[in-house]
DNA sequence: CTTTGGATCGTCT
DNA sequence: GACGATCCAAAGG
């Protein structure tokens, strides 16, 4: 496995599985270790960030702004603390489950637009946190239906961070409705 | 459509 | 004691 900026365009088309529910990725963010000001694993590991160190495939969850869940994959190699941030996905089984979750929701695509949403979608909670996403055993996993990562996805700054703006490490899947913001016009991929 | 501010709490300074 | 890898509702154009 390559660093995280290398993993995170791979997991687009990726089913993400929590039990009965299925979603495919469309979005995802790179954060890499150390070098990184903008990654939690930036000052080395702590209580919360430690499973962030672990073997690749590794889940961390964390707690963002004392609300909100959100989901990573741990990219490795172990120790380094790089992993890549799910920032939305499209719903695909166990849609009677994410809209009772996710009370008030209107539109579908609204379910999973977001790394916040889309853990209260997919069931995912800070207790998963450190599960082997890899096991096809382990309630929480990732898995592929076939399709490929596009050749040619979307990339823009990360979304949400003060820091390192100007590394383009967020990825889309071009032409998904299910992304956390619109496709913007005029196209343009550095 | 865009902008703004409140919620809420574990973690690190 | 301050600050988030966010979300949503409310208010303004």
């Amino acid at each position: 496995m390559g660093g995280a900026q290398e993993v995170a365009p791979l997991l687009l088309n990726k089913l993400l599985v929590a039990g009965e529910r299925v979603g495919r990725i469309v979005e995802t963010e790179a954060y890499a270790g150390a070098e990184d000001p903008a990654s939690h694993a930036h000052r080395g590991p702590t209580a919360r960030n430690s499973s962030m160190f672990a073997t690749a495939g590794t889940l961390y969850t964390y707690l963002s702004y004392g609300i909100h869940t959100c989901a990573n994959v741990v990219t490795g190699p172990e120790g380094v603390g790089g992993a890549v941030l799910l920032r939305a996905l499209e719903p695909i089984l166990g849609l009677e489950s994410m809209w009772s979750d996710r009370p008030g929701v209107v539109r579908e695509r609204d379910l999973a637009n977001g790394p916040g949403k889309l853990c209260r979608a997919m069931g995912i909670a800070l207790a998963d946190d450190g599960t082997d996403l890899c096991d096809p055993h382990s309630r929480v996993r990732i898995c592929t239906d076939g399709t490929p990562p596009p050749g040619d996805p979307a990339r823009t700054p990360r979304i949400g961070i003060s820091r390192a703006t100007s590394r383009r490490w967020r990825f889309v899947v071009p032409g998904t409705a299910h992304a956390s913001r619109p496709e913007r016009s005029g196209g343009g991929n550095r």
